[in-house]
RNA sequence: GGUGGGGUUCCCGAGUGGCUAAAGGGGGCAGACUGUAAAUCUGCUGGUUUUACCUUCGGUGGUUCGAAUCCACCCCCCACCA
């Protein structure tokens, strides 16, 4: 199947400036394109994951990827789908962020030998006179067409500065660099960034007489409307372990909808079509094959296969396998471990609490699912319990009194549950 | 710069002196049902040492036995005019 093929096979096309001659350019030539990440914080989350995956397959074709740090440009805010303006960041904030982008984008796309180009537009940016851009820049832009814009307009409601009118103007001055220096031709982006990305198509054909390309992905919505790639709880899911360690990575994906299973798998995991196809179209419950092995496949991209292992057996044990027995034919390298219950029981997710909390008296039940961050506040664990979502050694509790003390360990460990997904094991240390 | 309208708990949005930790909705959490799904129904949704106390209604100060509610000043937003 050609590149251009399976992005649209896989739902990564959303709007093309021209999508002949895009179709004609991926499959005929080798490629630069770019794809643009603000460096507004310190690690990607799932959200970020849908243009990453593009250019990972992009670069599997034998395209190049040039990913473009907006340093100046997150200097600024992109107000395009934003309700309102964002907090300006720091030079020095950018360049951290920055580092820590590149570093997680490595475990997606190959960065070595000059597989990818990595550039900041703060470079181009910084010495530019106001005078200059105005002239030579800014006489290229139409501001009746500007105000015409579905992203402008609805920030015309609710106020826009002049700061982030400029955006695009910005964003559309990055691809004429990148074409003129980089002799990239084509961009990627989501569709929010249609707006900006056609701006730029049109600069480089005016200022360089061009021929660019375009293309955005879709939009990412959960059943609910919001942006994908939050918890059921608002928060997002971070690549970066120390905010979403690996289980509740796994868990994350694991958790999808039976409706969203096949658009999941096209999207972030490498498995042929076709057999995304079969696998989604699976009768409930053996449909949860399919999402175990979404879960698997997506965290084995983001952590590695070891982790993906580790989180797959200690979900499984925990909660069962869909498939036990392997019956479901299946290309990615999960039917290659044996379903054992137990074996990922270590895996659990776990906090270490000082034994001498638990002697004598023992420890209050109230606190521990603070301490083991169950939940935010007493409050709320003592709400947990009220409501019976709270179990200990999978016992429900409903003694708000309970004091959790030394016997009630087993190996060293109990485990705690808050409701009946999140778990955490309490080990003594 | 002028005139008018606003800033309320995660979000929207009621509340115009005590009955207000603040209606209603959304979102979220938990329970039931299930397949670790969806839909539905039920409960909960500021904090603590929880029949009580503390913190919260843009900010500061004041009036009052008592303020989200009244007064003064300040900050910010929106609309129209300039």
């Amino acid at each position: 199947m050609s590149i251009y093929s399976e992005l649209q096979a896989r739902g990564f096309i959303y709007q093309e400036t021209d999508s002949e001659n895009s179709k004609r350019l991926l499959e005929n030539e080798r490629v630069a394109f770019y794809v643009g990440f603000d460096p507004t914080g310190n690690s990607l989350h799932v959200g970020h994951l849908l243009p990453i995956m593009a250019m990972r397959l992009l670069q599997q074709a034998g395209h190049m990827p040039i990913v473009l740090v907006g340093g100046a440009t997150a200097q600024i805010g992109d107000p395009s789908g934003k309700q309102t303006a964002r907090p300006i960041l720091t030079k020095d904030d950018v360049a951290a962020n920055a580092e820590c982008l590149k570093q997680q984008l490595s475990r997606f796309i190959s960065i070595a030998d000059g597989k990818a180009k990595f550039v900041n537009n703060i470079d181009w940016f910084k010495d530019m006179l106001y005078i200059d851009f105005l002239r030579d820049i800014g006489s290229k832009f139409s501001i009746n067409r500007m105000l015409a814009q579905e992203s402008v307009k609805q920030r015309l409601e609710t106020g826009l500065s002049f700061l982030e009118f400029n955006y695009s103007i910005l964003q559309a001055y990055d691809f004429y660099i990148l074409n003129r220096d980089l002799g990239c031709r084509m961009q990627f982006g989501g569709q929010d960034q249609w707006g900006n990305i056609v701006a730029g198509v049109e600069l480089v054909r005016k200022l360089s007489q061009q021929e660019v390309f375009a293309t955005t992905f879709p939009l990412l919505l959960d059943s609910n409307g919001q942006k994908f790639g939050k918890t059921a709880g608002g928060a997002n899911i971070w690549l970066d372990v120390e905010r979403t360690p690996v289980f509740e990575y796994y868990q994350f994906w694991r958790n999808c909808e039976d409706s969203e299973v096949e658009k999941l798998l096209c999207f972030f995991t490498n498995l042929p079509v076709d057999e995304i196809k079969r696998l989604a179209a699976l009768e409930a419950p053996a449909i949860n094959r399919a999402k175990e092995i979404l879960a698997f496949e997506a965290t084995r991209l983001a952590h590695g296969e070891d982790e993906a292992k580790k989180s797959y057996l200690a979900a499984g044990g925990k909660f069962g396998f869909a498939d036990p027995a392997g019956k479901i034919a299946t290309s990615s390298s999960v039917t290659a471990i044996k379903a054992d219950a137990t074996a990922g029981f270590d895996d659990l997710p776990a906090i270490e609490l000082p034994a001498s909390e638990f002697a004598g008296d023992g420890m209050w039940i109230i606190k521990l699912f603070t301490d083991a961050g169950l939940c935010k506040s007493n409050g709320e664990a003592r709400r947990l319990l009220q409501g019976g979502g709270a179990y200990l050694n999978d016992e429900r509790l409903t003694n708000l009194e309970l004091k959790v003390t030394l016997d009630m360990f087993a190996n060293g460990c109990v485990t705690l549950k808050a409701g009946k997904k999140n778990i955490k094991k309490v080990i003594l240390a």
